[in-house]
DNA sequence: GAGTACTTACTCGGATAGACGCTGTCCGAGTTACACAGG
DNA sequence: CCTGTGTAACTCGGACAGCGTCTATCCGAGTAAGTACTC
């Protein structure tokens, strides 16, 4: 059970649109460009981001992708969840009802115990990722990134930046 | 990211497993029977739990499975890493490395922000997993199941167990 | 009655095959900004 | 200078193929218990 690569490639490009100045626009091939990865597949991505309301987006040259929301307000599970989908990690086939000894006449109340278990996990997992947001990453990139190579990305990006 | 339906497979066979009295196996065939699950395929997650130490195996007739320590000493996360694997849920390729104005020289100190973050939250999932014992589980089974479906099952069970 | 060979039932591992999702690529339709030509 | 057309750049969506993993099945090798058989 891993994550999808495009959640990580969403999560770096977050961070970057996080970092766009209000209002500009980043297009999907400079973002590609950026991490190095291949743009078509990449917009896949972006297009999960853009239908989970994340982020808008723009037609036409100069066009791209922008945060919808300010940075403080999109959590790294919004992102998952955009590119993973909301269901949970573990689905229960209630073998239980196969039990040989079952009578036909019992009817199961509420979920079975271990699909319980592996839910309240599950949360758990999902409360971790909603409790961080983007500008709380950006805060701590800030912190650990030299100066001169974060000043030197910003401007790469807003010299691209429509 | 969905976990593998053997999961849930292996942890009803050990819950089966915890129930049994000290020191009887109970095979993979009553097992795939009771559960409705195909015998060959189950067999694979037994063998994965076999090979993280979980269960001990007999062979010969009247062989079979049974827990290799105290179901209070088993933990869901036990029983879910022995079938899915210790790896985390999320990968960091760092494609930050490829980021075009970082300077050749430039050698990351430690790992990239975001796995730490997603990590995190792989590890809050897997702390809740490790807090649930097969000893808690059965606990509340007794309390939520009926007994004389309780009964009726361990008796089918007991009369297959070697 | 004691010892030995045989049968049976099971585990374990490897080989195999289909289904499905992830990865990655390609292309066309639609949209917008900009440049350019004509009045 | 203004308007209209054309072009370029981009998003979006669908189609497609390759690959690995999950699901599932089958078979053979090895092992242990019980049974029958021999002395």
């Amino acid at each position: 059970m891993i994550l999808k690569s495009q959640v990580e490639w969403a999560l770096h490009c977050c961070t970057i649109l996080a970092g766009l100045p209000n209002g500009r626009y980043l297009s999907t091939k400079a973002l590609a460009e950026f991490h190095g990865v291949p743009k078509e597949y990449l917009s896949k991505a972006l297009q999960s981001l853009s239908q989970a309301k994340l982020v808008d987006s723009t037609l036409g040259p100069s066009g791209g992708y922008r945060l919808s929301r300010p940075a403080a307000e999109i959590s790294f599970l919004d992102v998952v969840e955009a590119v993973e989908g909301k269901e949970r990690t573990f689905v229960c086939n209630n073998i239980r009802t196969n039990n040989p000894c079952r009578p036909k006449s019992y009817c199961e109340a509420g979920p079975c115990a271990i699909a319980r278990i592996m839910w309240e996990a599950d949360e758990a997992w999902r409360a971790s990722l909603r409790s961080v947001t983007l500008a709380a990453l950006i805060q701590t990139l800030e912190k650990e990134i030299p100066v001169t190579l974060w000043q030197s990305s910003s401007e790469w990006v807003l010299n691209r930046a429509g």
